[in-house]
DNA sequence: ATATATTTTCAATAATTTTTGAAATTTCGA
DNA sequence: TCGAAATTTCAAAAATTATTGAAAATATAT
């Protein structure tokens, strides 16, 4: 294969994954580009491969830059502004589990702590189900938070071999 | 909080967080009032307590049997059909896993093993930055891939014990 | 076997999300 | 300070995804 092919084929699958994630196709194929782009791109080089609006094209790389996932680069004796991603992948992981972690993650676990006060019998079928089911989504959210939290501070080649050891 | 206004604000908050992470609100919020309802409800009893039309809760329910998430279940002199959730969350998780696993992991591994023998000179910046990448994002997906493969066969409390041994 | 209840399908419609492109704003060199 | 280049905004349009509801198919009781 060749390295065009390959490069589409990488951009294009990039995106359809991150459409099962929660992210836009744009963002994430935009995030491909600049993954396997050795030199830092502008908005009109994107433009120009991923075939996009400016606007969009803009609006996403303001996303990305939001996810810190992408940078800006300043060039000397270029006016345009360049940008560049992240090419350590473990470094991307930890980033986007620590932004999902805030976004999602810790308002559900606020949430669920005001749900597990309802009033009401613990004895009534209805009440106890919903508590236990609460208690339960709770119990295991709050030990994913500090696993999640030990694994942003983790570097990989420990978190690696850490993990190796409990899954032998 | 009055039981009802919980479940309530429990089901819309699971649907939102559902389409954070590719899944319909409507499945969403079916599985999570099945998940605190202590009895097996029918299809009726769903679409009157979410306000759907038939079409919708059938292919939905469908798809949450799809998962693993919901069953039938039989009940005796009874013509209709009733579903419940899985209530142990644990179980929940595995079976998500085991899915998005199967479903988005397996085959963007494959695919990387076919872009990372792309053709051209690895001294070429280009090609070695492509290659470069590919094979990163390969590490850590085949390290992922056996690691999620152990916790979908642990036991929570050995998981959860093994886990705080490590992230003290 | 027939009637009736129940489930499933799917084309049409509605709702939501994404994208465009042109105008407004900002930046920066001369 | 001015003017051109670059960036940002955002209302309208397009594309995508979800939902409806009625008809078709299936299952069950009598």
């Amino acid at each position: 294969m060749k390295l065009t092919e390959a490069k589409q084929q990488f951009i294009s699958s990039w995106g359809a994954f991150g459409t099962h994630w929660g992210i836009n196709r744009t963002m994430a194929q935009i995030h491909a580009l600049l993954l396997v782009s050795p030199e830092p791109l502008t908005q009109d080089d994107i433009m120009e491969e991923l075939n996009i609006s400016r606007g969009n094209t803009n609006m996403n790389i303001r996303e990305l830059i939001n996810w810190g996932l992408v940078e800006r680069v300043l060039i000397s004796g270029e006016r345009k502004e360049f940008f560049s991603a992240e090419k350590d992948i473990w470094k991307v992981v930890k980033q986007i589990v620590k932004e999902r972690k805030k976004r999602e993650l810790e308002p559900m676990l606020q949430l669920l702590d005001k749900l597990e006060a309802v009033e009401g019998d613990k004895k009534d079928k209805e009440v106890k189900t919903f508590v236990d089911t609460i208690s339960g989504i709770k119990k295991l959210g709050k030990q994913a938070d500090k696993t999640l939290d030990t694994m942003i501070r983790a570097e990989e080649s420990w978190f690696v071999g850490a993990l190796m050891k409990v899954f032998k």
